[in-house]
DNA sequence: TGTACATCAGTGAACGCGCGTTCACTGATGTAC
DNA sequence: TGTACATCAGTGAACGCGCGTTCACTGATGTAC
């Protein structure tokens, strides 16, 4: 005879002292990051995982969320906010401008190598809140609005891009056009590097400053 | 009272006839493609739905595939196949180096507009057959195995970026870093804006030769 | 030409499971009198 | 100080659903004699 012994984690959660019940839902978001940490993918992390890895009863995550979509959407916000604070402050360390967009990049990228899961989770699941319907024909226009959650950490790329481009220090003849073709070479490298895991890829260092210059036009760095 | 038309597509499926049985494998893959297309995450296409698709009973299927998984191998070895093709079609059509490297680009980021889908579908299945196990250091000991199923149409870009160089048509000092760079920056381009369809995104044109050029180290084409 | 039989392509019913969501509830804690 | 009551944080049981998979089967078609 063999024993399947779940662990049933028996996680002795004492319930909210009262008046502190709006905790539980920082609880909720805290859980289902670990569970997407732990590999599931946006799919996996159901609402009734999400209660178990708490430690509560499904229905008491009603309380707190209207449906499951409502907790997908506060991790995405949670998971850009994170990587715009990350982007933010990297870019805002100082040094001269093409050491600021090189510094957000590598930002950017340690983050989504870091937290794999994470990144993949806010493109798997729907970026755009459901209450942005206007199509936008310019950056700045997507960027204002809140098309998509993940518009401000881009946004610091391109403003890093430009201070290159007037500091004359990057020759690139349209800087939202090569900030774009950036973001697409830092996402790519994310994603495709996560995703296969077995490829003999290059030290992140050796691939990302010179990549990123060659794209931004700019001379390539010391 | 209102009712809900399921359009229960009678679609009068007549069964193979005998000795063709065989047939249905295929069938069965080309529904499950359909129900991709028709915007499906690899996880909603389930074996099920595939049946209800294709016209058959669900045990049907094991007729024709272990399980699950084997289904969805299938479809990933169907769709590296197509992509495998177009660029190696496009890649020896003829012209110069740059001008065959520059299509076999056009010919990858192409398919994935055209097909958004099944370009994700491939890459949020399991992308090595379970059969390959061992773990290659170098991008040619990778290519020979099967480690990746796309692992072909990646050596495609490899071997004109190469040739680019010996035509001193590059000055890439390390043609197979610089592919991977390309590679990574048509993975991006490809899933950024297929993931993001509200971004007032520039045309592909302006995009892609001149970026896929500063990657590779060649001289702006005419 | 007729018939028994094997083969083949595919079914229908059932299983146990986990899911999102609903409902009426419980039991501890603070407060008013 | 004691007690009735409202509030709050959370439960347990149940719903209908679709899933992957299994099992014993059916009914048409070809073949041997």
């Amino acid at each position: 005879v063999s024993y399947l012994v779940t662990t049933t984690e028996t996680r002795a959660r004492r319930r909210n002292p009262r008046g502190m019940g709006g905790h539980l839902a920082g609880e909720i978001v805290a859980g289902a990051l670990r569970l997407i940490d732990a590999g599931g993918s946006a799919e996996t992390v159901t609402l009734r995982a999400i209660a178990r890895e708490v430690g509560i009863s499904a229905p008491s995550i009603y309380a707190h969320f209207r449906d499951r979509d409502e907790i997908v959407l506060a991790i995405a916000r949670k998971i850009f906010d994170e990587i715009r604070h990350r982007v933010a402050e990297a870019t805002g360390a100082g040094g001269d401008p093409v050491k600021r967009l090189l510094a957000g990049c590598r930002a950017y990228v340690d983050f989504g190598l870091e937290h794999p899961e994470r990144y993949r989770a806010i493109f798997t699941c729907e970026l755009t809140p459901p209450d942005a319907r206007s199509t936008p024909t310019s950056l700045e226009e997507f960027a204002g609005g809140e098309g998509f959650l993940g518009a401000d950490a881009f946004l610091e790329l391109v403003r890093s891009l430009e201070e290159c481009s007037r500091a004359g220090l990057s020759d690139s003849s349209d800087p939202d056009a090569d900030a774009v073709a950036i973001w697409i070479y830092l996402h790519g490298l994310v994603s495709l590097r996560s995703g296969l895991d077995r490829f003999p890829w290059p030290p992140v260092e050796s691939m990302l400053d010179g990549n990123v210059a060659k794209l931004a036009g700019v001379r390539r760095p010391a």
